[in-house]
DNA sequence: ATAATTGCAAATGCTTTGCTTGTGA
DNA sequence: TCACAAGCAAAGCATTTGCAATTAT
């Protein structure tokens, strides 16, 4: 119900409660995109996250960076988010879902929450006979 | 206002008043498209378009396919869609904006049109000092 | 006539994978 | 110890592109 502090997450540990093995080259990811949360909303991709991981362990891979990355995802840890026109884009989870707002000028990425959406999501699911089990919304926004 | 009757869409004619040259191959993958339309609301891929196409033109190359339905695109013609996992999909435009409902174990795709959502939207992007240009919303579902 | 379009194959960009070596628990 | 993870380079897949030959207007 409350929103997680950023600062309260703490993705290792996280991943040694699920049972993750924890390898230097993991915990720097997990280390770089913690330090995303921070970051402003950032939505980093491999490449960015590579880039960062590569300054301080030069021996780490690009598969290396996917597979983490993969192995997160499926753990709910991380969340994927394939925006338009672009790479595969990565950010911590939360607890309650949120939906983007992209300015297409400046790739600035913004989050929101609305209840009213969430809610008309859910109806229209099963107005349909259908249950929802997951969704995405993204607004694509010029600056006014 | 009015919306468009499927079997009253002319493709080739909309093509030719934009002034697109219109080549045998283009025609061809307009009629594909347009016969999509009664085709249940398919929403054919490059590849199902391209086996299509191979059976009337056997000298098309896909190449053509995805130069064709890029140029349409860009035209507003026709709409891409990249659902999760997958390749994109695409599908004739239409006069009003709707989204899709994803049957996720079927594969099925149902469209709809919610107007407080789309309200919804404009209102979320003006919140933030934007414009909406943009947007699309995805709903993931499994039968009840 | 001639600028645009095709087919082909090679190239691209992101992502995955096979295999050998290395390592966390 | 030993099952799992990493590094590397090769493979995969959807999509794009360069170029010579072809075609619509």
């Amino acid at each position: 119900m409350s929103k997680i502090s950023p600062f309260a997450i703490h993705l290792e540990k996280i991943c040694q409660d699920r049972g993750l093995r924890l390898t230097d080259q993991r915990k720097l990811i997990v280390r770089l995109l913690e330090e995303t949360i921070s970051d402003t909303k950032f939505h980093p991709d491999v490449d960015e996250i590579f880039k960062r991981a590569i300054k301080i362990d030069k021996k780490i891979s690009v598969a290396t960076v996917y597979r983490t990355v993969k192995l997160l995802e499926e753990h709910g840890i991380i969340e994927k988010h394939e925006f338009k026109a672009g790479k595969a884009r990565y950010e911590v989870s939360t607890e309650n879902h949120h939906d983007h707002l992209i300015d297409i000028n400046s790739g600035e990425i913004i989050e929101f929450i609305d209840d009213d959406i969430e809610k008309l999501k859910k109806k229209i699911a099963n107005k349909h006979g259908y249950e929802l089990i997951d969704h995405r919304l993204e607004l694509y926004c010029k600056k006014k």
